[in-house]
RNA sequence: GGGUGGUUAGCUCAGCUGGUUCAGAGCGCCUGCCUUACAAGCAGGAUGUCGGGGGUUCGAAUCCCUCACCGCCCA
């Protein structure tokens, strides 16, 4: 590797060739071995999905705990796959279809499902390149898509084994009803949306003609579908109508009063019209009071033959024309705005229809109760923990699912059924047949319609494994190995839609749980706190921030910010979709470039090691291995808890405050006061050794260039290597010393010190000043005296005095430190007043603590109740701020001089 | 309505089990520097009723209560 490296770190070339590189060395490759397993599971994307924020955010994540778990040689998997996603991609083929003019009604489904595969293969990958583009270390040849002969199988095993223990079952209910879809959707599946209506309170005269009852409602296009009028049975305005009858507005049809406790007494009029085809509460009223069932309205949204005139119209075109007519025939007695909550597809954003139809659905209390209790007991754990509240009062309240979907795209509902409507679940018609004991060549149908696509995704943790794939093993390696997986990482969104149902799968048809952790990503919100989304042009393409600034950067920048809990902000500029603050990472990428420039520049400029001789390590070396190992530790601890953003801030610290700011500058100093060239091999060899140990600690968050870079550094180490599967420094505690990192943390004062009066007199940085010390002891003054070079390399010092018995200087500033006054010499060529207010200020400021010290410490019951410690600690604090403070008066008194 | 998270510098956020000169970092801003890797850098600087109120404690940004506002989930 040549040292004539560009001073501007360019990832672009950088990335590309590591991942292939990763790829040819099969590195992410995993099968079960000897050694400890450790396994995510990849949340599948959608097949029609493309990249964006939020999958930066959680796949960084997982392929930071993928790619530490590597490096501490676990046999390390991450599942990839992605989901069919019966909805979208149905509705995408569809809408590309239209603009052909073709209806998957003129292809039948067969030609249709074809089309939607093709459409599958075309684009189905883009989303998989995409991944790659972050680092993604997963195993891809275990790329699993939900449609998969293996994940299908499974899937319809589990349907028919639910079916045959009667946890599935048929049923007749009001469900959500998506009209652009035309299918059936989950309430999960299903968005509340906050909106304006109107709020019609219409009038219902009397059959009797004594007179009108007023009635609100939101849907007046439901008035066919009226069969009664209910009032709270308790409502003192009503009590005498219950039984009559009226005549539904415009209708013209008698329908009963009747009294339901389901009716809030102050809402409205307190009376409400009862459509049990179109609303699920009606529905329930209609069936305690025994109701018809009129539905008005089509699949496909619009009002159907019972509307008369109004059939085949949209159902909001029909609301405004009822309205007007309504209005024309004075039967309104007021409209006002009215907010409130509507259910809108999560797919496809129109707003949901209560519809009533047969459907399939799962009975959940009996899967329910195991998934609570491992949850409740620990088994799983969440991060962060809040979720188990939401968790479990999701179990506790639990409703069945509805799993058919009248899609054409996705698992075929397995059940057949014979022409006089018996039916049964199978893996064929030959296996329906036997079950129901049929003749052989008894005619038989297939239900028309798919599985939801969740029910192929609960098993996520099996299929992905290979359970079931042929059918009917239910032992494989894979799951013998990796089952339970160690950690999975996702939105808090999906909590029930996937993560709890995962949980019921795993348990029922494994016995197991399917992972030990689960930790809830933040959501990528813009600078307004808004969600990053196409439609509100505010979501940058990674792939674009990528190219910008680096996917090290991108993600680097992302961990930083965040913390386990909490959702990230970030600065959206929408002109260049571009996302400035990623600046960030990238500028600590380009500082790690240039520091290993640095190194190697170094290391090629030392001539081969001739003689040997000790080196004794100066107080600096010694600080930076103590401060390395604590930060190795450190690591350890925090992304064992998961807090990742502490990570990512201690490696940035240590990586730039310590190594680069302070060590560095040190390494510099020690080279040029070397004996010889095996201490300059010493001293390089420390270096070196911390910052390769450091870029180990990185490479989870950046893989690239820490891969790129420890190569760099050591030609020895050719492609077969890599950072990936190298072995991090263990932390070591011998190493680490507090007294070390105290006594340097001294000397940075010192430094600090000196450079804060430089500056603040205006001395320019490279001009050199006389320094004299008087030390607040002997030992303080031999470990100024051993760090002499430190000093006056860092600090400017033309020459750096130590004398105990020195007088202040003339011309002199003075500060103390712990008890040691520094004298810097400034000339006379300052501008005293304005140092004499930096001076007061800062003696206002100690004036300020030590009073607040004093007043600590003259109360009694502090100093009788508060530890040993903490009490010395404030007689030490008092000491050397008055110290100081006597420093600063003495330094104002001779500046007024 | 129930649950849950938040409110700290102009902006984005740290501050874990109360006690280190604890009020911090990055960006932005001000001053000075092309100092033997890095101007995407170096050195120095300014900026805060830690959302309001009450309480516990020797001691509260940190624990408890309460109010306000912002957000999310569920009904």
């Amino acid at each position: 590797m040549s040292i004539e490296l560009s001073k501007i770190y360019d990832p672009s070339n950088v990335e590309q060739r590591w991942y292939t590189q990763w790829l040819a060395d099969k590195i992410f490759a995993s099968s079960p071995s000897e050694k400890q397993p450790y396994s995510i599971l990849m949340p599948p994307p959608n097949v029609t999905g493309i990249l964006h924020l939020g999958h930066v955010l959680n796949h960084t994540i997982q392929d930071l705990y993928i790619r530490w778990h590597r490096m501490l040689g676990f046999e390390t998997c991450w599942f990839p796959g992605i989901d069919h996603a019966g909805i979208s991609t149905q509705t995408k083929v569809e809408q590309a279809l239209r603009k052909d003019g073709i209806t998957k009604h003129d292809l039948g489904r067969e030609k249709f499902e074809q089309k939607v595969w093709e459409w599958k293969d075309k684009y189905g990958t883009i989303i998989l390149n995409q991944f790659q583009k972050i680092g993604n270390s997963s195993d891809w040849d275990r790329t699993l898509f939900t449609l998969d002969k293996g994940a299908s199988n499974a899937v319809q095993e589990v349907f028919i084994r639910l079916f045959d223990e009667g946890l599935i079952y048929r049923g007749k209910r009001i469900i959500n009803w998506s009209p652009v879809a035309q299918s059936a959707l989950s309430d999960e599946e299903v968005i509340p949306q906050t909106t304006t209506s109107t709020f019609y309170t219409l009038k219902y005269h009397f059959a009797d003609g004594t007179g009108t009852l007023l009635v609100g409602t939101v849907r007046p296009e439901t008035l066919y579908g009226d069969v009664a009028v209910a009032v709270n049975p308790n409502d003192e305005r009503y009590k005498d109508i219950i039984g009559k009858s009226v005549i539904v507005p415009m209708v013209g049809v008698v329908v009963p009063i009747i009294a339901d406790e389901y009716v809030e007494i102050d809402f409205g009029t307190g009376a409400l019209k009862i459509t049990p085809a179109h609303d699920i509460n009606d529905y329930e009223i209609g069936i305690r009071h025994n109701l018809p069932i009129n539905n008005t309205i089509n699949a496909d949204g619009t009002l159907n033959e019972l509307t008369g005139e109004w059939q085949g119209l949209d159902r909001f075109v029909a609301r405004k024309q009822i309205v007007e007519r309504l209005e024309s025939l004075g039967l309104i007695e007021k409209a006002e705005p009215y907010e409130h909550t509507i259910g809108t597809s999560e797919r496809t954003g129109e707003p949901i229809e209560p519809f009533l139809s047969d459907q399939w659905f799962v009975s959940m209390k009996q899967l329910a109760e195991p998934a609570l209790m491992v949850v409740q007991n620990g088994d799983i754990k969440f991060y962060p923990n809040h979720w188990t509240k939401t968790y479990e009062h999701w179990l506790n309240n639990i409703k069945d699912w509805c799993i058919s979907r009248q899609l054409w795209w996705g698992h075929r509902i397995p059940v057949y059924y014979t022409d006089n409507g018996q039916y049964v679940a199978a893996n064929n018609e030959a296996e329906a047949r036997k079950k129901l004991q049929l003749s052989d060549n008894a005619p038989l149908r297939q239900d028309e319609d798919v599985l939801d696509t969740w029910f192929s995704s609960w098993l996520w943790p099996l299929t992905t494994m290979g359970w079931c794939a042929d059918g009917t093993t239910e032992e494989t390696k894979d799951l013998n190995y990796y089952l339970p997986t160690d950690l999975l990482v996702t939105a808090p969104e999906i909590i029930f839609l996937w993560v709890a149902r995962m949980i019921m799968a795993s348990l029922k048809f494994k016995g197991k749980i399917p992972f030990k952790a689960v930790y809830f990503t933040a959501i990528v919100r813009d600078h307004h706190g808004r969600k990053m989304s196409k439609s509100l042009g505010n979501s940058p393409d990674p792939l674009k921030i990528f190219e910008k600034y680096g996917a090290d950067a991108t993600r680097f920048t992302l961990m930083y910010q965040a913390p386990l809990g909490q959702d990230i902000r970030m600065q959206v500029d929408l002109e260049s979709q571009d996302l400035p603050e990623i600046e960030f990472g990238r500028n600590f990428a380009n500082k790690l470039w240039n520091t290993a420039r640095f190194l190697m520049m170094k290391q090629s400029e030392l001539e081969p090691k001739s003689e040997s001789s000790s080196y004794s390590y100066s107080l600096a070396d010694k600080w930076i291995v103590s401060s390395f190992h604590t930060t190795a530790q450190q690591v350890r601890m925090l992304l064992e808890q998961f807090r990742i953003t502490d990570y990512s801030k201690l490696l940035y610290e240590f990586i730039w405050q310590d190594f680069c700011s302070w060590y560095v500058e040190i390494v510099k100093i020690q080279l040029n006061q070397a004996q010889n060239t095996s201490e300059k091999h010493s001293i390089m060899n420390i270096a070196l050794e911390v910052f390769e140990g450091s870029l180990q600690l990185l490479h989870p968050v950046m893989p690239f260039i820490t891969e790129e870079i420890w190569h760099a550094l050591d030609e020895r180490r050719t492609n077969e290597h890599s950072i990936s599967t190298s072995t991090p420094i263990a932390p070591d505690t011998q190493q680490i010393s507090q007294d070390v990192e105290d006594q340097f943390q001294f000397i940075q004062t010192i430094v600090e010190q000196i450079r804060t009066i430089r500056s603040s007199v205006g001395i320019a940085p490279q001009e050199k000043v006389p320094v004299s010390i008087v030390p607040a002891s002997n030992d303080i003054a031999s470990i100024l005296t051993n760090n002499m070079q430190v000093i006056k390399n860092l600090a400017k010092c033309t020459e750096l005095q130590i004398d105990s018995t020195l007088e202040k200087p003339s011309g002199s500033i003075a500060v103390a430190v712990k008890g040691s006054t520094v004298y810097v010499l400034v000339g006379n060529s300052i501008n005293i007043d304005e140092e004499i207010k930096r001076q007061e200020k800062e003696f206002q400021r100690l004036e300020q603590l030590t009073n607040g010290i004093e007043k600590k410490l003259s109360n009694e019951r502090f100093v009788e109740k508060a530890p040993k410690e903490v009490i010395e600690n404030e007689r030490t604090k008092l000491r050397d701020m008055r110290n100081s403070m006597e420093t600063i008066t003495s330094t104002i008194q001779s500046l007024r001089m």
